[in-house]
DNA sequence: GTAACTGCAAAATATTTGCATCCTT
DNA sequence: AAGGATGCAAATATTTTGCAGTTAC
């Protein structure tokens, strides 16, 4: 699906940002962090417009964070079930320790962890890291 | 195990500002944040001692660094399999979304998850948000 | 034309570093 | 006494907010 499709589907209007910013997604294999995009994005955009944008796709249910040990804040492309408000995340993500790109593994899914009494499960999110394909 | 003892275990000299961070993490039931610590240390420790402090216990594999989806950094208690610079944190990390308390779950195990050709496993981490026993 | 988006400036927050002083061993 | 730990000041880095100008529809 093109860039602009996605940013329709959404209710978004079609900008030079959104369109380069969800393109840089589209092309990456792995997620991007805030500073990535900045770096990549052939036309300077500004480092605020940046973080409104990604915060829009979020909401949106376009992309979504994915939780990192260390404290940066990653991005990727959610799939199709993703909706607005509602994520459906379930699918693993992997961080290669040598070259620092993150997948997400949507073949992959995740099991049922079975909790313990009294708590009640919403979302999981399963991060693995070690080496990936291409650094083997 | 008393904490001066958790200290000398790691060779690191007593002081209050650690013994003190560390009877929280013992004492808490979930995972602390920065901001917690700063909170609820009796004395006002300084923001700057409290990152040096959490920094050489997650060195020492004292506290390791919990995932988030957003850009919050969590700390906990590790368990003693955890050794300085290989960290064993196969738990499952569970936030309630309500109280925002964040359990770890050494109960449970986190069932092995087969990943594509290719990618080599080193470490994984399970974050399940939903509510928790006493938020129901 | 109107509502929404962007860029700039600046505020608010978070984290790191240097250095002098104080504490632990 | 010596090395390490702390506290303060200040430098950096990160994220948020307000507002005026611009763009998409």
């Amino acid at each position: 699906m093109a860039t602009t499709d996605i940013l329709k589907h959404n209710g978004l209007s079609i900008t030079e940002s959104r369109k380069q910013i969800l393109e840089l997604f589209v092309n990456s294999k792995g997620a991007l962090a805030h500073a990535d995009i900045e770096k990549r994005s052939s036309a300077a955009f500004d480092r605020v417009t940046i973080y409104r944008t990604l915060q829009t796709f979020v909401e949106k249910g376009i992309i979504h964070t994915i939780p990192t040990v260390d404290n940066s804040v990653l991005y990727a492309l959610c799939k199709d079930e993703c909706k607005e408000g509602h994520h459906h995340d379930n699918h693993v993500h992997f961080i290669c320790d040598n070259c620092i790109t993150t997948y997400c593994l949507d073949s992959v899914t995740i099991p049922p962890v079975s909790l313990p009494e009294g708590f009640i499960k919403k979302q999981s999110d399963v991060v693995i890291s070690g080496i990936c394909r291409n650094c083997r």
